[in-house]
DNA sequence: CGAAAAAACTTCAAGCTTGAAACTTCATAC
DNA sequence: GTATGAAGTTTCAAGCTTGAAGTTTTTTCG
């Protein structure tokens, strides 16, 4: 019966599953991001790219290069320049020189730093788990078996774990 | 085997498949991000916020308030004024005085503003597409049909469809 | 060795983003 | 009607974000 659609049509047809997929996956990554970064405001008087700075420093207690921060966080090397600036003056990071490299900067969390962390990452758990809550854990490991083939691009700066 | 796990750890174990899905959903959505947003630079010379509200608009023919359009993007009030005022500007956006209420402002899409919409939605699919070119469609159908449960709040703002 | 290129950062301007505070207009209840 | 509060926006400061341009150090290689 559907005869001769225009080829525009067809090929906007074939590729609407990815493209719904796509909207989907940022509407709800916007709804629970609005829910964490309300939080620690309210709770912890943060914001969330500082949240996720101290996030990555924690997995890495050896420290990380600022682009291998910047790596892990997708985001601008200058991006993060300013945010570890702020962090340092807040006494949760703290600026580590390289030996053998006067270019590179190494950045570690603080005692604080990590105390902070810990409260915030434990509060941040209960928060994903009350937005999420409709999703059985069955539901989550789909998804995240589904997703996992995506990214995986010849790109790879060592130290950058791929297990999230 | 496992005697006595603390409590904390159990709840943190019951808590991580939801937190390690919020984590996928991260990081396949800065990917497609970022993605989108350095085409949308390079091909279009334009951003991904503007983009957002140009794609906001074009679904919906007779316009949309400022509040309405905030909330369908699920940013701030504060934070659509500025990026209308430069759609505006380049010719791309129309703001329509709304009759019987002299607070509220109608914004629309130009003549020129569609234009360069379809121009940059299909570019956009293609790229979208290409990213998740190793999600089948059955795939994404099932992951939309998992997430779909999410955000599912009683909040409705009539015009706001969350067919998304 | 000594250029030339690459790597690691920082700086900067422009734009995005938020939440709070203000402002105007509208609706409600005395 | 008129005060009181709600609704719709805008303004603003502070911080985030990017991409481009610039600085310093390291590496490559002729």
């Amino acid at each position: 019966m559907s005869v001769q659609l225009p080829d525009e049509l067809s090929a906007s047809s074939a590729a609407r599953p990815r493209v719904r997929v796509w909207l989907k996956l940022l509407k709800v990554t916007k709804i629970v991001e609005q829910v964490v970064r309300e939080n620690l405001r309210a709770e912890f008087d943060t914001t969330l790219p500082r949240f996720d700075v101290l996030a990555a420093l924690d997995r890495f207690e050896d420290g990380l290069k600022m682009s291998e921060l910047s790596a892990a966080l997708r985001v601008s090397n200058g991006n993060v320049t300013g945010i570890i600036e702020r962090l340092v003056i807040d006494g949760l990071v703290l600026r580590v020189p390289v030996e053998g490299d006067k270019r590179a900067t190494l950045v570690r969390l603080t005692q604080k730093g990590q105390e902070e962390f810990a409260k915030m990452a434990a509060a941040h758990a209960r928060w994903v788990n009350a937005v999420l809550e409709d999703l059985p854990p069955a539901a989550c490991e789909q998804v995240i078996g589904i997703l996992d083939t995506i990214g995986r691009a010849p790109k790879q700066t060592v130290k950058v774990d791929d297990n999230d």
